[in-house]
DNA sequence: GGACGGCTTTCCGCTCAGTGGGAGGATAGG
DNA sequence: CCTATCCTCCCACTGAGCGGAAAGCCGTCC
């Protein structure tokens, strides 16, 4: 479709979403120039495909800068992650935050990594830096402890070959780790201190789906201190699980 | 690009955002025929077009069906509508949902109807129609009510002439709505009663942007009933506005 | 004021990426 | 076994898409 192709091979649909994926959290509006050297189009290129995505909706102008469309938003809230979890355990993690003014979680496992779902908190407590959309190591946090606990061997040992220390308190030993996994199982939580962040620590339980008992996700809340009121929190944390659980409807695997 | 065009002059572009804009609400996964079908494509081409879109994150494949990717969900975050007023507005929302324990609803304008941003429920109150990322008219809700009052003449002009019934107590005579929103600038708040849906009242506010005073959206409550509690029900939700409205960012307007 | 640097926009000839009818499998039901 | 309904793959054809180059469009600095 091109006489002088500077990639060949790359489809237009792969430079659409170069296009798209050159915006992140840190980068949110972007000049053409930006835009396009981000996303490795040749100026041209990226001028027109942009042009055509605004029309589209996929991209919108506010002055010279590009920004991602509100189609996207649209058509984001439809992808499975948020359509089932997120929409079924909205009332519940707001009764969570209710009863402990705690910053409230929901995660599910992304490769190796913890992707934050939602999160709800208020403005007065401990600094978090999770964000939704984001995606934090799973050895450093509640949540991620969880969800590693219950992944597949494989993921286990990627991760346990590569701990990453994040502050003084980060475990970056694979033996203590696979210790604490197992007590995750045996305790039916996990919990950090200060792993992920100084001042903050973290518990958290798996969301098993109620059909089969499959843990499809982690729901946390961290809080300044653990040393007091930890049984209160997990016995919070558990009866929100199991309601999430018990509606969620039990959607085909893939095949 | 191609030989045998049945429809010459649509790109791969919107090619890829028919796919994508085949997934609706009610239509969150679909075989591949369902899929070339409501896109409109010959169905070799939706076959390849989608095997690369899964490839590039943009669709997922379930069993036999496609869903909407992860990576649209991580990109749609990053639009504009979300980035700012959401993320500034969450805490407000938790807050007036526990002062109040009504529907609490964020919405703008899109175009000539309300687009909800977010929605913050219990699961024990009136039944609601609205869904975050979904499309109301103006005319039958508390915000839409609010952001027609602040809407542009045009808008306005359009809306009037068009006040589609939704319930017997919808209200379709210009004249009354135009009252109405006069009475929404000298008051400062929208009310409904059983205009969208039977059993089901709602108060609104805008919510002015600090900087310029400009209104950015609306903020509002559901309730069973307007009878009694109403000015409390104000008085919440303008000092949770007047409170977003302070911590918005002054983000630059389209030039 | 006029030359410079960084940005966006437009032009246009070249060509290969994308197209889609149709063949071929796979699976289910009669 | 045949028919119906999906999904997958193949492949000859060609115009949609490519991007270097050049032209606009600001400011800023000498």
């Amino acid at each position: 479709m091109a006489g002088n192709l500077s990639t060949p091979g790359a489809s237009v649909a792969s430079r659409v979403f170069a296009l798209l994926g050159a915006f992140d959290a840190e980068h949110r509006a972007l000049s053409l120039t930006a835009l396009a050297e981000r996303a490795g189009l040749p100026l041209a290129t990226a001028h027109r495909l942009a042009g055509e995505l605004v029309g589209l909706g996929g991209l919108e102008r506010r002055g010279d800068r590009y920004v991602v469309g509100r189609r996207v938003w649209d058509l984001g809230l439809l992808a499975s992650v948020q359509a089932e979890l997120r929409q079924v355990a909205a009332p519940f993690l707001h009764d969570l935050y209710a009863a402990t003014h705690a910053t409230v979680h929901l995660a599910e496992r992304a490769g190796t990594e913890v992707l934050y779902l939602d999160r709800l908190s208020g403005r007065a407590t401990v600094p978090v830096v999770s964000r939704v959309g984001g995606r934090l190591p799973l050895h450093t946090t509640g949540v991620g402890k969880v969800l590693l606990a219950f992944a597949p061997d494989e993921v286990q040992r990627a991760v346990l070959a590569d701990l990453v220390r994040v502050t003084p308190f980060t475990i970056t030993q694979p033996g203590r780790l696979r210790e604490q996994l197992r007590r995750v199982h045996r305790e039916g939580f996990a919990q950090t201190v200060e792993e992920m962040s100084p001042g903050a620590c973290s518990v958290a339980v798996p969301v098993r789906r109620g059909s089969d008992g499959e843990v499809v996700a982690a729901l946390g809340l961290v809080v300044p201190d653990l040393r007091r009121g930890r049984a209160r929190l997990v016995a919070a944390l558990q009866v929100a699980a199991a309601g999430i659980g018990r509606s969620l409807p039990l959607s085909e695997s893939p095949g």
